[in-house]
DNA sequence: GACCAGATTGTCT
DNA sequence: GACAATCTGGTCA
């Protein structure tokens, strides 16, 4: 079950991040369900950020980062790719966290099934990646990850000093700024 | 093992 | 009309 709380993610955004490594994430499906452990996030900061989608105002597309925090935020990019966040801080600020890898547990085999592979490492180890094995589409843009029966997200704390922060990764504006996080060691993040 | 280019489409300038 | 928070497969060393 779900047992984070709304304020979970009123957070500073960067805390966010960091505090959602080593929860699980779950999605359910009609064809069952699927998820895993979180080991890698990036923040993006809205208005303050200029790598955010958000940070030129709010458009049909960044709408639901604009929304109610707890909340997902599904992208299209690069004509073939779908990317999964969650919205975090106060309404209207258009902050949201990146969910870049996960360490499959949860139906593993429908996630093999959805990605056309069959080794675990290469299941969720990418944004892009994950969202397809979890089955996550445009369509879940904008839906509560806290009232919502079709996901699922279970707190669980990490040691700070199994946590790495790094730059980001995959952008041209603001690449310098630390706002990566990823569990130290963890063979299922995107990039070591 | 490391680096490079192609695929493919919604969105903004 | 150009670009984008990516992935994959190919080439070369």
């Amino acid at each position: 079950m779900t047992n984070i709380s709304r304020d979970f993610f009123l957070k500073p955004t960067p805390a966010v991040a960091r505090a959602l490594l080593g929860c699980e994430l779950t999605c359910h499906s009609t064809t069952g369900s699927s998820g895993g452990i979180i080991v890698e996030t990036e923040a993006y900061l809205g208005g303050d950020d200029p790598a955010a989608h958000s940070y030129r105002g709010e458009t049909p597309r960044t709408k639901a980062m604009f929304g109610e925090p707890g909340h997902i935020y599904v992208y299209f990019i690069y004509g073939m790719h779908t990317c999964l966040n969650v919205v975090t801080g106060p309404v209207g600020t258009g902050h949201a966290v990146l969910i870049r890898a996960l360490e499959p547990t949860v139906g593993v085999e429908l996630m093999k099934q959805r990605r056309g592979r069959t080794e675990v490492g290469e299941l969720c180890s990418g944004p892009a990646k994950l969202a397809q094995a979890l089955g996550v589409t445009l369509s879940d843009n904008g839906s509560d990850l806290l009232a919502n029966s079709r996901f699922e997200l279970s707190e669980k704390s990490v040691g700070t000093e199994a946590v790495v922060t790094t730059t980001r990764i995959g952008i041209k504006k603001g690449a310098n700024l630390p706002l990566r996080f990823y569990i130290k060691g963890s063979p299922f993040v995107s990039k070591a």
